[in-house]
DNA sequence: GATGAAAGCGGTGAGCG
DNA sequence: CGCTCACCGCTTTCATC
């Protein structure tokens, strides 16, 4: 299920299956070969190497967490005490709520975001996490964007102006 | 494709399929229906409900974006500057890297979530986003945890402890 | 990678408990 | 509201080019 590789060299072909499998999970190797002009047996296989290397590392119902009954994200900043670090003394189980966790550089260690079901929920769980250290807490008043899909690196490079007063000796 | 209403009544058996679908979005009804003791014309009939109510989404291939070649995750806080806020003076297609924006009650007015290929694409993206307004940078060292499902709310209600020097007057 | 054929499985609808 | 059954269609997969 893993390679030795961290990376995987993905062609142009790799990334329109990646695409239209990032819009809809479900498309079958017949339909994806249609998408992209590949007959299925060759999609087959790609898909399959990209689920080996672990570029696709799964397929997931996407599940709205407002409509499920989780009206309430708010992000979490951590700066966790010395031995009651959250990721040595608690476990995913131990915080349902907690959907991800992040190790940071600067002030604060750790960026945590919460789903919860309301207010009164989420004071709970910032209850219980404010044991762990100090913690900022900002509540998201509306999403405006999320589930972005990846797409290829090179498409998207962005040149970085240099600063005109700043560059070495010439 | 979407309701009325915002929210929905979620019954045991819409978890169970929710629970499933969100470890493995490709199952087909029949084997759904085998793993939750429900015939498929049944879980049929249930997973286009919660599809129609707009509890799934949709339905999706996970890209690792490490392995896909976005090493750089950071987030970025974002005050704008009045006339030039991020949401009305961008579109989404503007930004490929920025993979979330939540708008935030507190100091900051937004959350963005930025994948990048490297430091250098990063760089080049904030200093974009800094015509925006001001901005706090977190560069994410490592991904401890991400992609939790969500799991029915009354499962993890957490009682919330009252503070004892503080109760109303009794 | 493409093609073509064969086999298996999944989806759908009707009728019933 | 869910189950069973039968039918149709599609998808997958293999062998071959």
């Amino acid at each position: 299920m893993n390679s030795s590789r961290s990376e995987y060299a993905l062609d142009d072909v790799d990334w329109r299956i990646l695409d239209e499998l990032q819009k809809d999970g479900r498309l079958s190797f017949n339909e994806l070969g249609r998408r992209i002009h590949l007959s299925s047996p060759a999609v087959a296989e790609r898909v399959r190497r990209l689920e080996q290397v672990g570029v696709i590392s799964g397929y997931r119902a996407v599940v709205d967490p407002v409509r499920a009954g989780y009206g309430i994200t708010a992000f979490v900043q951590l700066r966790c005490k010395l031995g009651s670090c959250l990721l040595r003394t608690s476990r995913a189980a131990d915080y349902p709520e907690v959907t991800e966790v992040h190790k940071l550089s600067g002030a604060h260690c750790t960026m945590i975001q919460i789903r919860a079901a309301s207010l009164a929920h989420l004071e709970g769980v910032i209850e219980q996490l404010g044991r762990h250290g100090e913690l900022h807490t900002h509540v998201v008043l509306s999403t405006q964007y999320q589930d972005a899909t990846v797409s290829r690196p090179e498409t998207i490079e962005r040149p970085v102006t240099p600063s005109a007063g700043w560059s070495g000796p010439e």
